[in-house]
DNA sequence: ACTCAATGAGACACTACTTC
DNA sequence: GAAGTAGTGTCTCATTGAGT
């Protein structure tokens, strides 16, 4: 049986990064000297930025994304690789494709052999209070749930969801060839619903396949998240056999970029106005704004 | 009908890292 | 050294809701 995200890949996280990295590195201090993973709601003091945690979770999941995804294709002597290069379709050395599957093994990819591209954006979803007792020893607690810290992780924060919007057109209109490869997102938090509608506009204009998040209980106690939006745009998986599920049928699946839209020069349209914009946020809102029209 | 507080979106900032 | 990656805090502004 495998598990998807949770507290326990999240405690996993912090356990493995402790044994290369400081606590400093990892948690912010607060006034009373207790380590957190996020500053707590309500708290009112002294606070500060952590960048160190941010490579370090980055890497975390890209890696375990890669991982599960490898546990569904290897059946089918697919290749699930973290940062995949390919020229041709925009996926370069400094921008690569977090997670690619691939037909043939390797991070250098034709854009032939490329049957699906993730882009993961993923966070630290719960809180966590590090405690480094003198007799017991460090142990790691669980505190909360999101709604009780300050932060917005994965993609409840507005601009993470313009980038991946942006990188995405991007590899679109690069070239013909990317036009058949699918690009889904993956998370571990739900969306917010100003978002709902857009993502299934996304995934009916054939930009994005879907926005989907592998973890199935982000919220303490009852858990009514978000399941899925109308149009599918985002869907929660429950469980290992379900993203199994939907992975093999995208892999199987002709899909064409253009076969999904109702009016392709309008779309193609779009799409170029969009690229024009210089960044991937700035692209990912400018297409937004035009498709809603 | 008014003010005040809370909330959320989006822009911007920041640090650390990698690649060109 | 410029430009890309990463995630998360800060700031402003607009909207919403509660209490009068």
């Amino acid at each position: 049986m495998v598990q998807l995200w949770g507290k326990d890949v999240e405690r996993k996280f912090f356990e493995e990064s402790l044994k290369i990295a400081t606590p400093e590195q990892l948690f912010y201090v607060t006034e009373n000297n207790e380590y957190v993973a996020y500053w707590p709601k309500g708290y009112k003091g002294k606070k500060s930025t952590l960048q160190s945690r941010n490579s370090f979770i980055g890497t975390f999941t890209e890696k375990w994304i890669s991982d599960l995804m490898n546990k569904i294709v290897i059946e089918k002597g697919l290749f699930a690789t973290t940062g995949v290069v390919c020229p041709e379709i925009e996926l370069t050395e400094s921008s690569p494709a977090d997670v690619a599957i691939t037909v043939e093994k390797g991070k250098n990819q034709k854009a032939e052999g490329i049957l699906l591209i993730i882009e993961v954006k993923m966070s630290i979803v719960w809180n966590w209070k590090y405690i480094n007792d003198a007799k017991e020893g460090p142990k790691l607690v669980c505190i909360g749930d999101f709604r009780t810290h300050q932060g917005n992780p994965g993609l409840l924060r507005s601009d993470s969801m313009l980038k991946a919007i942006g990188k995405s057109i991007n590899i679109r209109v690069s070239s013909d060839k990317a036009s058949k490869i699918p690009i889904i997102v993956i998370t571990n938090t739900p969306i917010t619903n100003s978002y709902y509608e857009k993502v299934d506009n996304i995934k009916k204009a054939g930009v994005i396949q879907g926005f989907f998040s592998v973890n199935p209980k982000p919220m303490d106690g009852l858990d009514n998240s978000l399941k899925q939006t109308e149009g599918k745009g985002y869907y929660k998986f429950d469980s290992f056999n379900e993203i199994r599920g939907y992975i093999n049928s995208i892999l199987q699946s002709e899909i064409n970029f253009f076969s999904g839209m109702k009016n392709k020069e309008e779309i193609g349209r779009i799409i170029e106005i969009a690229n024009k914009e210089d960044s991937y946020e700035k692209k990912g809102e400018a297409f937004l704004k035009l498709i809603k029209r």
